[in-house]
RNA sequence: GGUCCCAUCGUCUAGCGGUCUAGGACAUCGGCCUCUCACGCCGAAAACGGGGGUUCGAGUCCCCCUGGGAUCACCA
């Protein structure tokens, strides 16, 4: 049978990186096995599910790259169909009305947690129904004898008691169905093969497995995948800083990378730490996912979108990073060596967002020169060499990387200085600041025109010393 | 507290009984390269939680302890 695989967030938040991981690992074991991956949104919590949520979530998924072949499907619009499956348990005497309040269930559930008892629902209403009520939820009548077993495709065989499991509520008072109730018919429904998810959900398997057998539909796989653990070790949330999908891109991080760096906690390939999207599939297998949590590691994942950020061809970051200029104010898309700008940029940017900072001086009108590094290298002694270098690059042609290289070089012999001499102050003049591309890529990318012109600007700009001319 | 899961360097991990005086990666610290910053390269420090078994032999299998996490909703 061919595989089929959902991912199934709720819509209640953006979509974070530890969903986006059990998303990844769904959509990864689908494409390796050549099997549908199916994207469902569990609404079903009228309360806190929101559209707004709902469109992010799907804009997060669509930025990864992770496709869907099916849906998305919302649980909000089958609710005839689990109504339906409710009243099949209830005709059947496998589920039955509960009429006790939120309220009086609470102060059960406190009172019992008082005297360090498990709460467990006492059956009230399934002996003697009060008679006198009309509003009511559904409560499906759970097995207390016997064992249920979960054969897990990553923790392996998970034996539960049923006595722990008791009897859930499937339909809320107010007519929707709830989660553990939805899963399983919509899994089963859909002809979902694999379930993949977060080992947060390996205690409400057994009572799905219940709901299978009591609705007699084909039980799926499991598989539970190991939690993201935050810094201090426990369950990822907005206090560990950024985890919302969407934000990184925002922050300028490759989805590639982000991928490739969620695959890596809780599956591994041995020593291999950078992927591309198509090894991933190929390489992908629930046999090297591992059992332990895992701390999430945005140093890492830095390093990762760097190497990412290094290899891809520069055409394609060209292309990625311009919205980052245009945030700056600068359309370099036309610019006719806006790609070998990216190229000089490229091994030494962490991400998208710092790539354009640090070559947004390349597509300005002139630039603006730091004090501090004006103060440095702009100084009277430069003046005579700075002079001679533009002298020589006016008459270079073609202007090319190596042509300019020469021109430093003549300048280095007719002044006897060293390199380093006259490149630190032309970067100030060309790029106001002491960091940035190697100086004859940054010219050539420049132009002659605009090079010149930034040199020259930048001599004018040096005070006449009289004091000591030849310092 | 009950139940369930987990346990190798600070972090992510390799290891699927002998090749482990435990390998790789991030981060850290040295050094090299160099026109700046990076990249890159070389090197250092850094781990099998504890105790019992099983076995000729255990990081690898079993049990206990300890520790961590998750979960016990008319949330998903």
């Amino acid at each position: 049978m061919s595989v089929k695989t959902r991912f199934a967030p709720s819509p209640t938040g953006y979509l974070h990186i530890g969903g986006a991981r059990t998303a990844l690992f769904n959509w990864l074991f689908a494409r390796n096995q050549g099997g549908t991956f199916v994207l469902r949104i569990e609404d079903t919590d009228s309360e806190r599910s929101t559209e707004e949520s709902a469109r992010e979530i799907v804009e997060a998924m669509e930025w990864l790259g992770l496709n869907w072949d099916e849906g998305p499907y919302f649980q909000s619009q089958r609710l005839a169909l689990y109504r339906e499956y409710v009243e099949r348990l209830l005709s059947q005497g496998k589920a039955y009305r509960c009429y006790c309040t939120k309220e009086e269930l609470e102060e059960e559930r406190k009172r019992a947690l008082s005297q360090g008892k498990k709460p467990r629902y006492n059956r009230r209403c399934l002996e003697n129904p009060p008679s006198d009520r009309k509003e009511f939820a559904v409560r499906f009548l759970c097995p207390d004898e016997g064992e249920t077993v979960v054969e897990d495709l990553v923790k392996g065989t998970v034996v539960f008691k049923n006595d722990e499991l008791d009897d859930l509520i499937i339909l809320r008072s107010d007519g929707m169905p709830t989660y553990n109730f939805t899963v399983v018919i919509d899994d089963a429904l859909m002809g979902i093969t694999h379930v993949l998810r977060g080992d947060d959900h390996l205690n409400n398997t057994p009572r799905q497995i219940q709901l299978y057998r009591a609705l007699d539909l084909p039980i799926p796989r499991f598989g539970h995948l190991p939690m993201i653990l935050g810094h201090d070790r426990t369950r990822l949330s907005k206090r560990h800083g950024a985890m919302s999908v969407l934000a990184y891109r925002d922050m300028g991080y490759l989805p590639e990378a982000v991928n490739n760096y969620l695959v890596r906690l809780g599956w591994s390939f041995g020593d291999q730490e950078i992927f591309t999207m198509e090894e991933l599939i190929e390489k992908f297998s629930l046999d090297n996912v591992g059992t332990s949590a895992g701390v999430f590691n945005p140093e890492k994942m830095l390093w990762v979108n760097h190497q990412h950020l290094k290899m891809s061809p520069p055409e394609e970051i060209a292309r990625r990073a311009l919205p980052f200029f245009r945030e700056l104010g600068v359309d370099p898309s036309n610019h006719p060596r806006y790609v070998d700008a990216v190229r000089t940029l490229q091994e030494r940017s962490k991400t998208l967002k710092e790539l354009a900072e640090s070559g947004l001086f390349y597509f300005t009108d002139g630039v603006d020169i730091d004090e501090g590094a004006k103060k440095k290298f702009l100084k009277p002694s430069v003046v005579p060499p700075l002079t001679r270098l533009v002298e020589l690059l006016k008459e270079t042609e073609p202007f090319t990387e190596e042509n300019i290289s020469r021109c430093f070089e003549k300048v280095m012999e007719e002044f006897q200085i060293k390199l380093g001499k006259i490149a630190q102050p032309c970067r100030v003049a060309l790029t106001g600041k002491t960091v940035s591309p190697g100086i004859f890529e940054v010219i050539y990318v420049l132009g002659k025109e605009e090079a010149v012109k930034r040199l020259e600007k930048g001599i004018s700009l040096i005070p006449l010393d009289a004091e000591s001319p030849l310092k």
